[in-house]
DNA sequence: TATTAATTGTTGCAAATGCAACAGAGGATA
DNA sequence: TATCCTCTGTTGCATTTGCAACAATTAATA
């Protein structure tokens, strides 16, 4: 693993070894049969169907998630970039991979076997006890980012998804004033509406006095 | 943790139990700081806001989980039977609870400390690895399944969301031919769309080729 | 079998949304 | 300042969806 030492602080920087020290993610690494491999633009990682042994953690470049159906047309459904981890979900459930991974641009990955998470090797356990919370952690994380845009998407209307997300925002900032990360196109996209639409709605929100806006910042009213 | 037993063939169907023994399950309970707790109907089992710190096993009766928004309305998000586990993410992750847990009819409910999970106690580590990889399990198979909703959701025509729901089906089943577990009220509520708007697209697509379908019997064409 | 209930298909119309195209505001840059 | 560019708001119209009401079909029960 010479290689590893030369991405290490990206390695550290992936939520998967939180709390771990350097020199410990170095000497943990073999453990879990680490192996980094190189991609041309394009070239696919994993495709859609593999059984999956590895999770992989992008260590240079950015790939694309890409799910294709059954009529052929493939659709991307998230960038990942540097210390990015993928395939967590399905490595460990051993099922068929739903999505094919594709490099954006070259590209390195590191692959991670996450059995040995697991079962006790040869290190002390706090290193092992780390890696199963971490990755519990992470699993947990994406479980309620998943909730909240399913709630969000289960509203039929544009204003009740709207509604919806800044009402989470409030509760989630405790405040009934926030700033929203999103620009109005991002904000159509993650709510799956139509740009144009979306701001009618904001509009008509505003005038009828449910919300106040400029901008970025936002605020809900009685 | 007398009454324990009276429900232990219910607890052991909790997943997070799989593959541990009778016996062993009830010598773990106490390792895991079991409370077994009795609702009347309408009683809060959780408010939403609540910092949790165990998970709850359905033991009798039966709970609804319910969203309350800004504005006060409330909704069912969904309907706990005999066996089931709630409350497990927002106990790992320590966040605040996002939703109300409140009893639906007379229920019991036992309560599990997960931070044991995490920490050796007196007993074999085999039911703490068993433990630890269930717990994995019931989370990777949360997120599969919300990606899943997610991605139909994600579409915005009722043709598109109801033909990623059949193509992941037909991926599941490795079959252009499979029967769906829904009615037509019941698909319609799963990728939140009008039943007559269903039926409507249904026709359409049977008519241009695109699908076939008698009941609950589907088939994906050319 | 007759009756009732539940499910699914069908229709027309109102409402919401998507889409395309353009206008205005504001920022960045030469 | 002039120009370009990006973001946001605005408009009209075609399309899609929701909704209500009813018809047809199937299942369940007496």
């Amino acid at each position: 693993m010479e290689q590893a030492e030369t991405y290490i602080d990206t390695i550290m920087n992936c939520k998967l070894f939180k709390t771990i020290e350097k020199e410990n993610i170095q000497k943990l690494l073999p453990c879990l049969k680490a192996k980094i491999i190189k991609y041309n633009k394009d070239q696919i990682i994993f495709h859609q169907g593999d059984l999956i042994e590895k999770v992989g953690i992008v260590l240079k470049g950015d790939l694309l998630i890409q799910g294709i159906d059954f009529w052929g047309n493939s659709s991307i459904l998230k960038k990942l970039s540097e210390h990015e981890m993928f395939g967590e979900i399905y490595a460990f459930e051993k099922k068929p991979l739903e999505v094919s991974i594709v490099a954006n641009t070259d590209s390195t990955v590191i692959f991670l076997s996450l059995d040995k998470i697991l079962h006790p090797c040869q290190f002390s356990c706090t290193f092992h006890t780390s890696l199963i919370v971490n990755l519990l952690q992470i699993f947990a994380k994406k479980a309620i980012t998943m909730n909240h845009k399913v709630e969000i998407l289960s509203k039929r209307t544009t204003e009740d998804k709207l509604l919806t997300y800044l009402n989470s925002l409030a509760l989630q900032k405790n405040s009934k004033s926030f700033d929203i990360p999103f620009n109005r196109q991002e904000l159509a996209d993650f709510l799956i509406v139509n740009r144009s639409a979306l701001s009618k709605e904001l509009m008509r929100l505003k005038k009828e006095g449910i919300i106040d806006y400029d901008k970025n910042s936002f605020k809900l009213l009685q």
